[in-house]
DNA sequence: CCATTGGCTTGATAAATGTCAAGCGCCCAA
DNA sequence: TTGGGCGCTTGACATTTATCAAGCCAATGG
């Protein structure tokens, strides 16, 4: 099930952010004791409050994270290509406070959460990625924590769409790329409340047909859900 | 209205976990450009949205952060000495997230972001507390968010108490040290709502007398609120 | 092919939470 | 001293959200 990391992965990993300025020495050190592995769907890869042993990275298929607490579970984020999960774990050497499991086959690269901190500690550059994406991450759930708090679940459903639609360039129609009921987990209602606020959101222009998604009416929409780059940019 | 640091001060910024280690000419840099203010309440330190110019410090008194949308405004933290906050934005050289006020009278100490960056890409030890205090960050948020989605405002109220029992050692009898209405938009709900919270908690032992709370049975309080390591300590 | 399963939807109902209005009591400043 | 403002509480009510039960439909496997 393991399989070492050949040199053929090595150009492919270099893209992610985390790794893109790394000297060559240290790079070469965090792959060599990396595994790569493919996974089948609705695989726990990380179980909340164990003790965090390998730094993930996602290079196909997609990941949840969610978390558990008196019987009750709710979904955090998705997790897509390319990109790393639960780094704060891994430098802290703390526990994992989310699980992870796989949504589809997905292909994920395990490193030694000792090598990231060691090598953290040898390579600046390394050290000034990882903060960026410790400070990305964690803007990223100050922005969840606004959007939970201050909106109504159909004005989370209505920015979420907005959103989806940007990553989608603008296009009036796309398909959803998560399932319903986890949708619904994500921006924190049940799958009946879900159900409703898409009805709830036809007043807007917002069409449903299955997963496929068709906004007939974006400055309807977009003065109903009054997007804010303080909460709904990625980038910011 | 600002006022230099003197090397005074130096020994209080030093038992900052964030300054601890940091090589004493990089020190000297950082505070060489460094303001100190005594604040009044209710003062607006940081406005979400704007460019984020200094790193905070609460030497003494205490800090909101909070945000607002569309009319709406919600509490997210309140910082209490010795801390710094906003320390995701001066590395990014972003936007404030959030806004910050004081809410009593405060000192506070303004080290310029961009100093705050140059002495990161010079001084190891500096960049490494500051990817430790950034993921003690990240993480707390994650909890937050944990809190917020998976329990009723009447579980986050009792785990709110049981957390506030922990910091007075343990007492039974301790008082609330947040305006009412600051804890209520805190947790997530209305101060009406969280009159009535309260009441609800009798039930398990909770008195209340103005800002006086006493748990009579912590068992009874504890079984209800089912206290969680992975939401309610903050120092995992 | 059929039977089963799981995701999704719908309606009826219940529970949680918010809103509005009123009143109490405390603090502070005129 | 007194009047107003503010924080807090309470009650009545509205809204939002969750729960429960039933049914539909598409995908899947025997």
């Amino acid at each position: 099930m393991h399989i070492g990391l050949s040199e053929s992965d090595y150009p492919e990993i270099r893209n992610v952010a985390l790794f893109s300025e790394v000297a060559d020495e240290q790079f070469r050190r965090l792959l060599r004791g990396a595994y790569v592995q493919n996974f089948p769907p609705m695989i726990e890869l990380v179980t909340e409050g164990d003790q965090s042993d390998f730094l993930h990275i996602i290079v196909s298929g997609s990941v949840e994270l969610y978390s558990s607490w008196n019987n009750r579970e709710t979904s955090i984020a998705t997790i897509r290509p390319i990109s790393t999960f639960i780094l704060a774990a891994t430098v802290k050497d703390a526990q994992y406070l989310m699980s992870a499991r796989t949504l589809e086959k997905s292909r994920i690269i395990l490193i030694p959460s000792q090598d990231v901190r060691a090598v953290f500690d040898e390579d600046y550059h390394f050290a000034r990625a990882i903060v960026t994406e410790l400070a990305r991450c964690y803007r990223s759930s100050v922005k969840s924590h606004k959007n939970l708090k201050l909106r109504t679940s159909l004005e989370r459903l209505a920015n979420y769409l907005l959103r989806q639609q940007t990553y989608h360039n603008g296009r009036s129609d796309f398909d959803l790329d998560l399932e319903k009921k986890r949708l619904a987990s994500l921006l924190g209602m049940t799958p009946e409340n879900l159900s409703r606020a898409f009805k709830g959101l036809q007043a807007y222009g917002v069409l449903v047909n299955g997963n496929r998604i068709s906004i007939t009416n974006s400055d309807d929409l977009i003065g109903f859900a009054k997007p804010d780059p303080l909460i709904d940019d990625f980038n910011t």
